[in-house]
DNA sequence: ACAAAAATGAGAAGAGTTCTCATTCTTATT
DNA sequence: AATAAGAATGAGAACTCTTCTCATTTTTGT
């Protein structure tokens, strides 16, 4: 367990925190909710309270370990921050998540924001379709 | 009361619906949440029950009359539908929203969901920042 | 006016998330 | 390695937003 990635964010190296780590670091699915990593962990083996899921993803969101979206639906959804800011495409059908990233849009965003005054400080965009597979299931 | 756009959109004019829609469309605010109408409805004499504002403002969405919103923070916000689909822009001091269209980002999305396999069904785009009075009001 | 069908509203319930606080763990210090 | 002080954990309560249930009321066609 290496838990210096903790300590660089100013965070005690507890065990929770190391297996939320390692989890989200390893895991193949990118994008995941509180509660699907509380069962992935519990599913391991890994005991670790829903509540304590929810601050530690809150904390690593805090210390820019984590990203969280609001995609349609409810929960809060996080993935590993790594670097490269990016939107994101969904399927309605089958969940399905993509990743784009987009310089027009990027710099369109910043005009307009400007033109109304505002100093950006974030932006959220969601793609909403029926993915390849989906279409062809249909 | 004005019952034909109910009667169009293939609802039954009934008092509480006529008093949501008369409310949203006299309404100066543009972007409220059911417990807005909620509470505006009250405040205003008219008694209508919070189940049925949900109800009621769900299947005017249904039925094309209002757009439902996701803006940070949780609570579903509506607003009548005018023909023009925009974007919304929204300070994360005071709450202020400001709407945009922009044509270029349009395309673009699209662009994007045809090159990776999705058939677009919609999209949400929120730009976040810090409005010009909430800047000088540092 | 009447009956049948639909809508309402009060409160219960549900989903997702945060809070509380007694217990356990971490870390710095002996 | 033992200790002490502070921080983190986790079980369950609580909270927010929204939907559901179902007895009662309203609408609408005849
Ligand atoms: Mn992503
Ligand atoms: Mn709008
Ligand atoms: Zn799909
Ligand atoms: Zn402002």
């Amino acid at each position: 367990m290496d838990s210096s990635e903790l300590k660089r964010a100013g965070l005690k190296a507890t065990l929770p925190r190391l297996k939320i780590l390692e989890f989200l670091e390893n895991s193949k699915v990118r994008h995941m909710s509180a509660e699907d990593v509380y069962k992935a962990l519990l599913e391991s083996g890994e005991e670790v309270g829903l509540a304590t899921v929810y601050r530690v993803l809150t904390q690593f969101e805090a210390a820019g370990l984590v990203v969280r979206h609001h995609f349609e639906g409810g929960q809060s959804v996080f993935e590993m921050e790594h670097g490269k800011h990016h939107d994101h495409i969904l399927c309605v059908r089958c969940g399905k998540v993509d990743e784009f990233v987009d310089d027009i849009i990027e710099e369109r965003q910043k005009k307009i924001a400007k033109e109304k005054g505002y100093t950006m400080t974030d932006h959220s965009l969601y793609i909403y379709g029926v993915c390849s597979v989906c279409q062809k299931a249909e």
